[in-house]
DNA sequence: GCGACAG
DNA sequence: ATCTTGTCGC
């Protein structure tokens, strides 16, 4: 697949130049339509991750691509490269995007949807790992978490109910405004950290995590595409 | 001032 | 992210 607004992202020099980046690259995220329904028989549902190696200085990104009815795998895609910028709370994005792009061109088949491993809009500047993905590569995207955002965002008082399916809004604290939720994706587990990226809702995060996540905590996609990148990162 | 901080 | 065995529970 070949991508529109996108391409040659030099890597920011400093984290002041990163931060000024997303803030001129949020302005496009579009947060008020839907992406495709869960379990859209047709659509394709894609995973992506990556994985590193300290001591070789190497990211490998996996992007994995599955009937979104039948969660059957229809496409993989991986990509190597070298690792250009710092882990930053906050500024994820510039670390594993080049690399994740990389995969994702090499995929042969057209995302409906991408779900990243990494916060969305629950983000301190609303302009996560996800919301990046997609405003660069016009993408329907979610952010699954597996963990909660930085500060400022809270998770809201009342932690979630220990059931499946059961979540706690994730509010900005000078807004009040749900950037996403904790969601329960199996019983007495640790919640996920769910929230849409672009083109996509809350409640959109909310129902694909839910419909890839079945018997498991992590959805399908994640776990797939966790697997593989760090399969490729070996094979380095 | 000190701590907390997706992957 | 990554380094890593056994162990508790359904």
């Amino acid at each position: 697949m070949t991508f529109p607004l996108t391409r040659p992202h030099a890597t920011p020099a400093t984290e002041a130049e990163a931060v000024e980046r997303q803030l001129r690259l949020r302005d496009h995220t579009v947060l008020d339509s839907s992406g495709p329904a869960p379990g859209e028989p047709g659509t394709v549902v894609v995973g992506v991750d990556v994985a590193y190696d300290d001591a070789r200085d190497l990211v490998a990104a996996a992007a994995v691509a599955l009937d979104a009815a039948s969660l059957e795998v229809v496409a993989r895609a991986t990509a190597v490269g070298r690792v250009d910028f710092p882990y930053v709370p906050g500024l994820l994005a510039f670390r594993e995007l080049p690399t994740v792009l990389a995969a994702l061109e090499r995929l042969t088949v057209a995302p409906d949807l991408v779900v990243c491993d990494g916060h969305g809009l629950a983000h301190p500047r609303r302009f996560g790992l996800a919301s990046h993905l997609g405003v660069i590569g016009d993408l329907p995207t979610i952010g699954v978490a597996k963990n909660p955002p930085p500060p400022p965002v809270r998770e809201a008082a009342p932690g979630p109910a220990a059931e499946r399916g059961s979540t706690a809004a994730l509010l900005d604290p000078a807004t009040g405004e749900e950037v996403g939720l904790a969601l329960r994706t199996r019983d007495g587990v640790k919640p996920l950290y769910v929230s849409p990226g672009h083109r996509t809702t809350v409640d959109d995060a909310r129902a694909h995590t839910l419909h890839l996540a079945r018997g498991v905590r992590l959805p399908q996609t994640t776990r797939l595409a966790d697997r593989l990148c760090r399969e490729a990162l070996a094979a380095a």
